[in-house]
DNA sequence: ACAAATCATGAATTTTATTCATGTAATAAT
DNA sequence: ATTATTACATGAATAAAATTCATGATTTGT
């Protein structure tokens, strides 16, 4: 019977591509390797791999195995893992996603809190997914997505934890930073900076700019926030984030939130969950804790 | 380690309640299950089960590893079945699965033709998923989705193959059956039968009744399509399908579709799949059939 | 209290996996 | 070309693991 080991040998050989080395790190010698895809070829009956000189290359049923291994062993670690940490008396384990940057930033005052509160809860954080956040919560990669944009399952549920202005910001010195609020064609012939992710993500063009017909001058992408928010400090573009993030960094930087249009873009923090599914006590401590701590750090200021 | 056999284990203990039984099952003797059971919960330092008199229940690691199980298992016989069917010189295999029951009759019409151009590919089709249709898509349970209501994601994408319109069907006999089309308030205090779903997914009801504002007198749930128009040519109230599937019948049944609304409400099948994935050849061989073959059998009766 | 059913356990046995020693084939170096 | 090197295959020997057998302990229903 196909078992887990047999796709450890898979995606093993496939990373290092020889049986040698990949023998070496799993703790086998070269013979019992060979022996065992042997044994696993006669029981398919149908070669894995093809062997064009020293090179190995995987049979459309080796690519199958390789597909499953792949999706399956991360899921065998994972369910390792949380037993493990159960068994030395451990409550369990919490991943969560996060699909936009400054969720991050928001994520990262709840977090502490929550490790002081649940010291035996594992937490892990990710935050890239090759199915997006929805695909990574319905594939069992994460427990929790933090999101401001829930797209509609019905086999999700989402819960709202925190209400922010999305604003553009701007130097100090900047003509802009004085009203206080600008219109699209005000970004015409501007440099916007923004983190780097689909552009049609991004809420400054897909709520704001595009709607009205509005193409900026050049898109410039910066993977950190303080960086990014030098650049605009700078006067080498203007950005759009979250108006507690500028706030928080206001004292420390010659910037400026200014909203987007004369009613602003309101967003919120979405906490997305499997539905149907009996939760963990402290996951929902955690939603608990989200939904009490959403005005704490709103001026605390880096 | 944590093998694919240790999660059978726990399925099969956790589907027979006893030990005895699972071993039969598992083609193990009792002792065997006995040994194997004890050499896991060694191995991770924490009891699966807890045994109350001589009843088991799952502990919170079993809990874990049958929630583990129950997910990976079904994947682990899947890529089994597609690797058998490759070697015994056949294609692949395709899971298709249904969102709607008129998909359903839909897909009759393409199965055949496709199985006979296809003879290597192994066919599935399933119906009811634990996260819906996208969920299963992305759990990897089916390979494509059939469905009028594609709903969004980054991860999948969708082709149209069909175009109908979702008509109301009313007896011969009853005054509406004359007009061309119908007003909402044509249905209050009527009795509505459909197929045994949410009514949130009932065009019916949200894209004609509840924007209007009328509620009906009664709603009645049937399983299957004959039956359903049976009752509604006896005079047992009206329902709301494809108008091709209701034309198909109106040789055997006295009954007649009417438009819902003047404009008439218009759907579209879409095919769904995962993207950023290499698609199977007989897939592609699949999408090509349904686009061609998509008026073949508006003139068949049954 | 007794019979029936269920699970646990240690020792014996069988099955399976691994290693060792060696062979063959492909590539690289001289 | 010849030789050295690296990589994989194979059969027999060995080590490890799983399974069975025989039996004992515990719970449940009558």
């Amino acid at each position: 019977m196909l078992e887990r080991s047999h796709l450890m040998i898979i995606r093993t050989v496939h990373q290092l591509g020889t049986l040698t080395e990949a023998a070496e790190q799993l703790c086998l010698s070269q013979s019992a390797l060979s022996h065992a895809i042997k044994k696993l070829e006669n029981y398919f009956g149908t070669p894995l791999w093809i062997k064009e000189g020293r090179r190995l290359r995987l049979t459309q049923a080796g690519q199958t195995l390789l597909n499953l291994a792949q999706r399956l062993l991360p899921q065998f670690e994972h369910s390792e893992q949380i037993i493990s940490n159960i068994a030395s008396g451990g409550q369990g384990s919490l991943r969560i996603g996060m699909e936009c940057h400054p969720c991050y930033q928001w994520l990262l005052n709840i977090v502490g809190p929550f490790l002081q509160q649940c010291p035996d809860v594992d937490l892990d954080v990710r935050q890239r997914f090759q199915f997006g956040g929805m695909g990574a919560l319905l594939g069992y990669d994460i427990d929790m997505l933090v999101t401001p944009d829930p797209l509609y399952s019905l086999a999700l549920e989402y819960v709202p934890v925190f209400d922010y202005e999305h604003v553009l910001v701007v130097p100090k010195s900047h003509p802009l930073a004085n009203k206080s609020w600008v219109e699209p064609f005000d970004l015409s012939n501007e440099v916007i900076i923004t983190y780097p992710v689909e552009p049609s993500r991004l809420d400054i063009f897909s709520q704001f700019c595009h709607p009205a017909g509005i193409a900026i001058k050049k898109h410039v992408q910066i993977e950190t926030t303080e960086i990014l928010l030098q650049m605009v400090a700078a006067g080498r573009g203007f950005s759009a984030l979250p108006k507690w993030l500028v706030e928080s960094y206001q004292g420390a930087l010659d910037i400026c939130p200014v909203s987007l249009g004369k009613k602003g873009i309101y967003k919120t923090i979405h906490l997305g969950f499997r539905k149907n599914e009996q939760r963990p006590a402290y996951l929902n401590q955690f939603i608990q804790m989200a939904r009490d701590n959403n005005t704490d750090f709103l001026v605390s200021t880096t």
